[in-house]
DNA sequence: CACTCGACTTGCCGTGAACTAT
DNA sequence: ATAGTTCACGGCAAGTCGAGTG
């Protein structure tokens, strides 16, 4: 007989058991569209044969001897009684796709700790004032943390070592912190070789070594990896716990060097359902707490020492919950698309109310549609770096140009967002725009609001009102997938091979980027990678030059021969050449999409903005293996996607 | 309302595995 | 086979947004 396990297996294989989100039609409101019904009764009919599969090989188990056909029969009486209690109970649904409830089922083995501090060598030593110090462990540990960060410029910042030093300060024993007063004392250069020499070693392991540590992982994996979630075997996202080590925070960051603390088994919540194995902590160990709480879809949880937030472990992008979060996320941004120009108008429209509010409620708004701006909640002074979002632009960050380079009403953008990614525009805008952006700027310190009557809170809830579900975001991802739809329309050619239509792609999928500002830093190897590219062009450009000759000369060969085997010397020397200048082609595209690159970062778009049924349909519509636009991962990530949209897809 | 907290999405980057050229 | 290069993947910080509280 199949074992749970097996089943799982095979149902993984071949793929889910008709989750509600797959196979839809493009209906309104696919939710609550009868074919929606229809899957979401598949659906729970699988789930009910789950459960009595269950059932079934119990009394299989309990009555062993009993011959296969009785228990065909049992099987059968059993499938009538669940379908009566199935029709008796009609909150079943209910509960699972409202109410919040997130979940009926939920078991997993919890996470995976760090692992323990292992002590340097004693021949490795540390020195404070040009003498040799045994570190307690416990300080011992922290300096590592440091001595791993030598190499890297922050560890000269003022603030990074300011923060390092009390924190580490706290580790030590009383003996070493009536010693240690100094930071620039402290010499870890010898640690600092030691972990270098480690990482060295580590590359040069042989690969029976790194084979077994692979296999230690994947075993880690299958241990720990997944969970089970409503009868589905999930793969779990981060089931490892962050270790310790020093923060480092993005851009200007004031708690940069601080000691994230080690966790362990006590500050761990585990949330799991009732009637689970509720997984155990280590030997001699303790959870926090065990929770039953299934409005939400963390597996396990614990409060991080930096910021004091709780951090999660939750399931993959594959998973059922995330997936279906994501679909309903573009549903809502489709539904922004039909009443995206009634809501324009009523901006547009407010930016003359007689209430100060309502006119920075519509420039605000307009910020966030026509530049997709993010939200930007307020943030507490002193705890993260300093930067903004649309509400939280303060009069520092615009310029106002009457007239700038030949067009009116310019507005210059220049602050920090999100990661502290610098955001850089000039915009003209409408003349209303302009004149209310001066007034809302008039008697204001540069270090004032912009929008001193709004927030985020208040644009959301009027947002609320224009549309059900409607909030900042959805903009930024209406305006996203709207876009690339548009651009893949206006870039694609029939004509093209399929290299130049993927360059297409990536060139609507770049302008998206540039919308939504997703920067990268240039990778390191960029300038050496690209002259090799154009080193393979040139070679190329040469291989064809002597393709086209010899293939001059064998014409002229065969004018006078005038053979059959003259002629088929020809023909092959005309398919080398068009061979070759294919390649070619292939190369320039490549050289072009990396250049325009360069400084641009397209995965954050294609993993969190584009719906992705877009880019199905459009490598359906021009037979386009899929496997060009979405690698593994992603392909897994976006299976409703792929699954769902047909060539004639409109988002 | 303002403020905090909790849950969840979004975002950049470094590392190491996989691939390619030599 | 090895070295160099590319790319997928995971890590974890930093956002968004809603709910609860006083």
């Amino acid at each position: 007989m199949k074992s749970f396990d097996e089943k799982i297996k095979k149902e993984k294989e071949n793929g889910f058991a008709s989750p509600p989100y797959m196979k839809s039609e493009p209906e309104d409101d696919f939710y609550h569209s009868p074919k929606h019904e229809r899957s979401l009764k598949r659906e729970r009919d699988d789930d009910d044969n789950d459960q009595l599969y269950q059932s079934y090989m119990l009394i299989s188990v309990v009555t062993g001897q009993l011959d296969v056909l009785l228990l065909d029969c049992i099987f059968v009486i059993f499938t009538v009684i669940m379908e009566m209690i199935y029709l008796l109970d009609s909150r079943w649904e209910e509960e699972r796709y409202t109410d919040g409830v997130k979940w009926k089922f939920l078991e997993h083995k919890g996470p995976v700790f760090a692992p323990a501090y292992e002590p340097i060598p004693s021949h490795v030593k540390f020195y404070y004032d040009g003498k040799h110090m045994k570190l307690s462990p416990e300080a011992e540990e922290v300096a590592t943390f440091f001595a791993k960060m030598l190499d890297h410029e922050y560890t000269t910042k003022d603030i990074f070592r300011k923060n390092f030093f009390k924190d580490w300060r706290k580790e030590m024993t009383s003996e070493e912190r009536a010693k240690i007063t100094d930071l620039k004392k402290c010499d870890f250069t010898e640690m600092s070789e030691y972990f270098k020499a480690q990482s060295e070693a580590r590359k040069a392991m042989s690969k029976e070594e790194k084979q077994k540590i692979k296999e230690e992982n994947e075993r880690i994996l299958q241990q720990y990896g997944f969970c089970i979630m409503d009868n589905h075997k999930e793969r779990i996202a981060n089931f490892r716990i962050e270790p310790p080590g020093l923060f480092r925070g993005r851009g200007d960051h004031p708690k940069m060097g601080m000691l994230k603390r080690r966790i362990r088994p006590q500050d761990i919540i585990i949330n799991c359902s009732k009637d689970s194995k509720v997984p155990e902590p280590p030997p001699g160990t303790k959870w926090k707490e065990v929770r039953h709480d299934n409005k939400v879809t963390w597996l396990v949880s614990w409060t991080e020492n930096i910021q004091g937030s709780i951090k999660y472990i939750m399931l993959n992008p594959s998973s059922r919950i995330k997936g279906e979060k994501d679909w309903q996320k573009y549903e809502t941004a489709r539904r922004l698309k039909k009443c995206v120009d009634r809501i324009r108008a009523q901006y547009r429209e407010d930016w003359k109310s007689k209430e100060m509010r309502i006119r920075q409620r519509a420039v605000a708004l307009y910020f966030i549609d026509k530049l997709a701006l993010r939200a930007g909640n307020e943030k507490e002074e002193g705890e993260t770096a300093d930067t903004v979002g649309c509400c939280s632009l303060r009069v520092e960050h615009i310029k106002l140009y009457p007239e700038n380079e030949g067009q009116e009403y310019v507005v210059e953008f220049d602050f920090l967002g999100k990661d502290s990614i610098r955001y850089y525009n000039r915009v003209p805008v409408e003349k209303r725009v302009f004149k209310n952006l001066q007034l809302f700027m008039e008697n204001k310190e540069p270090d004032d609001d912009l929008f001193d009557r709004l927030n985020t809170s208040i644009l959301n809830k009027h947002l609320q009102e224009l549309m059900d579900g409607l909030t900042a975001k959805v903009f930024r991802t209406y305006n996203a997938s709207i876009t690339l739809q548009q651009q893949l329309k206006e870039l694609t050619t029939a004509e093209e091979n399929i290299p130049a239509k993927i360059l297409s792609y990536n060139r609507a999928n770049r302008a998206v980027a540039i919308l939504c500002n997703h920067q990268r830093a240039p990778p390191k190897t960029f300038e050496k990678s690209m002259q090799n590219l154009q080193s393979k062009i040139d070679a190329k450009r040469d291989q064809l030059a002597d393709a086209k000759r010899e293939l001059k000369s064998a014409k002229a060969d065969a004018k006078v021969r005038k053979d059959e085997k003259s002629k088929k010397a020809v023909e092959s020397k005309k398919k080398a050449v068009q061979r070759i200048e294919e390649q070619l082609m292939k190369l320039e595209v490549q050289a072009t999409d990396r250049e325009e690159n360069k400084q641009i970062a397209l995965g954050t778009s294609k993993l969190n903005y584009l719906d992705p049924r877009i880019s199905v349909a459009w490598c359906k519509k021009w037979g386009i293996p899929v496997e060009k636009i979405y690698n593994k991962t992603q392909r897994e990530k976006f299976a409703w996607a792929i699954d769902m949209a047909e060539e004639d897809y409109e988002f």
